[in-house]
DNA sequence: ATATTTTATGCACACGTGTGCATTAGCCGT
DNA sequence: ACGGCTAATGCACACGTGTGCATAAAATAT
């Protein structure tokens, strides 16, 4: 079971040069002459070689590798989100390690300490629950970092982000229900991400500002999910659906397009039309909301180009060019889940 | 932008020992006195020290990295596999470098010889279109490989799998659908995942002949969907339901949850009821199943549990235990989209 | 006290690759 | 033919860590 990759030494041996000839044939250093290149190369495909990226690493201290961290590798969302980090990767070269986080700071600061001891390349951070403490930690690494939808500054210039505009998808969604001609309108929230949970009731609120309607807090409902995973969302959002009938709205807005599918699976339960009786939005556009019944209006958000622009963000950083921030537009997504205000 | 991490020698420079004394202490080596041991720990922590993963593999040769490659990183069926496979690798103290292969076996090969390059301890395909020529390629590799969902042998024994029994599958199904009572029975399947569409169509055609049920040709269609996304596969679907009324089935085994879907689709487009007019069941039991209108009777794959126990089997591999290849039983999931025959 | 074993540490090499510098061979000009 | 210049190659070190072996120091036995 002894692994014997051959190796510039067993090249230079058959050539009968010196490995450092055999080195700079291979990447075409004029220095050597071109016979001797061209054989040196031929030689090197015939012997089935294949240069070890480990050695490399070392002496040039690089490893074209950056680390992902996510809150959930089986999550729709994150999937696009990979799907961008990886292609990007793969074309510029780089290699992409994977964990998850299960939305836990520890767990998120285990993995960057894992990366940090591969000496990965660059970072990137999806929902990143990292604060206060561990913030210093991370400063004091001194790996670029690119954080995806969330934010933080950073003194070293190493720490960037790329994010959508929770705020905005938030208002998108609340002006349209107020277009349908909504005015009691529910927030269903979700206090397990806080950033864009906070984020997303501001743009609730600041729609209602606008066109003039009060805002109850009756009709804000918050609830748990700890773990970031959709049976905990889907559940959440069947749990809610009765406080927020009590609250008397029309209309609810939904933290995520999972949340928004459990307050569908509640309304059929208890036979309540929608959208007739109640209109419901959701948020993301997985997959998903474009089958359910039914189909879910929502915000879109630009998934696999968050991934793949924070990893050009990385690339930049990598290739020591300034690394900008990004705020992505959301836009929403007309379906068939909300409807006018019935005049009833 | 320079960045220093401080190395072995730097702490033995601080503590005024050699680097040899500093290794062995931070493995814990009884050679070394129990005083100094713990003050070079001690100043470890002190300095930060992050150990060189990079050095310790080219020393050791080993990576402690596996290489993972799925036809889809967004599709909701590997993402469970990834799951499975990222958390018993973690838990092992491996890490998982990703990428995709698109279902193509040419960008199937580059990745795996990026992997060798990083000289990876070990190799996981998901649904590998490996054959013939490539297939000999990959032999010469020698590096322990596990195949999830596809199988093949190996002579230097370093090629294993761990797969879900389509067959299996398939016959539940269509077992179901005769238990219900019927008879015109079609089968909706997909040219582009030949080995799995194979089995699944065999699985259908002895689940009929136990049944004493004749096999008409006309009542299996074969579509393409190349690129193994769900958007082709849902429009496969679609696109199929006409061939299959003229066939005039009354219920129909589709290869996945999507194109089953897509079936769905087309039937509230032209006005056939679900199940009442037409059933119909898919397969792998993704998520989207359960939420869909009516919710989708389907053959559930064990998902997580494929990637876990591929996982395991490369640990067994690599460890030098015997690697033992696994058929995992797949299951039925009774929903609403498949009902008994109406007696018209 | 000396010989022998045990304990603790350093030396030197290995892993595979890249590169500055010295060295040699070949070429040209006068 | 000789000096100077260019082209091609090798030497030796570096990257950071692990480990066999020699060695020094200490402890024990005789």
């Amino acid at each position: 079971m002894r692994r014997q990759e051959i190796s510039i030494e067993d090249i230079a041996r058959a050539a009968g040069v010196s490995h450092s000839t055999v080195s700079r044939a291979l990447r075409d250093s004029t220095l050597i002459s071109v016979n001797v290149r061209e054989r040196i190369q031929r030689l090197a495909r015939e012997m089935g070689y294949t240069p070890n990226a480990i050695a490399q690493s070392l002496q040039t201290r690089q490893t074209s590798m950056i680390g992902l961290v996510v809150t959930s590798i089986s999550d729709p969302f994150w999937g696009d989100v990979m799907k961008g980090v990886e292609e990007v990767a793969r074309e510029s070269g780089f290699s992409v390690i994977l964990s998850a986080s299960h939305n836990d700071p520890d767990q998120e600061m285990m993995v960057i300490e894992t990366f940090r001891r591969r000496r990965v390349d660059g970072i990137l951070v999806a929902a990143s629950r990292i604060t206060g403490n561990y913030k210093a930690r991370l400063d004091h690494i001194r790996i670029p970092t690119v954080l995806i939808n969330s934010q933080a500054e950073s003194e070293a210039g190493l720490l960037h982000w790329v994010s959508v505009d929770d705020r905005k998808g938030a208002q998108l969604a609340v002006e349209h229900l107020l277009r349908l001609g909504h005015r009691s309108i529910g927030y269903l929230g979700i206090s397990s991400r806080p950033r864009s949970n906070q984020q997303r009731l501001l743009g609730y609120q600041s729609a209602l500002a606008a066109a003039g309607v009060p805002f109850y807090e009756a009709r804000v409902v918050i609830t748990s999910g700890d773990e970031a995973s959709h049976e905990e969302d889907v559940a959440a959002g069947q749990a809610s659906l009765p406080r927020l009938l009590e609250a008397g709205v029309t209309a609810v807005f939904c933290y995520n397009d999972m949340t928004a599918v459990g307050v569908l699976m509640a309304c059929r339960e208890q036979g309540i039309a929608v959208p007739g009786e109640l209109s419901v939005t959701g948020y993301d556009d997985i997959r998903i909301a474009s089958y359910v019944t039914p189909p879910l209006t929502t915000v879109q958000q630009p998934k696999v180009q968050l991934g793949s622009l924070a990893t050009l963000v990385m690339m930049d950083l990598l290739n020591s060019r300034p690394g900008r921030n990004h705020l992505l537009e959301p836009t929403l997504m007309l379906r068939a889940s909300a409807a006018p205000l019935a005049a009833s």
